[in-house]
DNA sequence: GGTAAGATTGTCT
DNA sequence: GACAATCTTACCG
């Protein structure tokens, strides 16, 4: 599993400029999911804390090829997310986080992709030997 | 109402 | 590595 965060007073955060109809999932309850759409492609993110969310960028899949659930993109498509999810429960909705698993792998730390404001920020994450992270790989620290 | 830009991806060089 | 695809949101007038 890869993700980024993006938290409050982030720049490159779509919350970062305030709420408006876009990113309104982002000012609500956290546990729900923000979905926006780029370049026809969409985009999952857990709500953790209001105006904070953590983008799924990747993931290993269970079966299927590998690589069929990297990138944002690949991933949210895999799973049929859209815009009708945004807002609705991780835990409830259409599409579900049922639980989490306590990493037995170190987790690595890395820039953020994809994105023009505070590239340098090492707020993406992934466990130490996945296969299924995208380029340039995060390093141990 | 018009326009510029984007948390991506795939294709071409 | 660079760029086009293609459309929604944001912002300005």
């Amino acid at each position: 599993m890869e993700t980024e965060a993006y938290l409050v007073g982030d720049p490159a955060s779509h919350a970062f400029r305030g709420p408006t109809e876009r990113n309104a999932a982002m000012f609500g309850p956290a546990g729900r999911w923000y979905v926006f759409r780029i370049h026809q492609v969409h985009c999952a993110n857990v709500v953790t804390r209001r105006g904070e969310a953590v983008l799924l960028r990747a993931a290993t899949p269970r079966e299927g090829p590998l690589g069929s659930l990297r990138g944002p993109g690949r991933l949210a498509r895999a799973f049929g997310i859209d815009r009708r999810l945004d807002g609705s429960s991780i835990r409830t909705g259409a599409v579900r986080i049922v639980a989490g698993v306590r990493p037995t792998e170190r987790i690595l730390s890395g820039p953020r992709v994809g994105i023009s404001r505070a590239t340098e920020r090492p707020l993406r994450f992934c466990l130490a030997g996945v296969a299924d992270v995208s380029a340039p790989r995060p390093r141990p620290r």
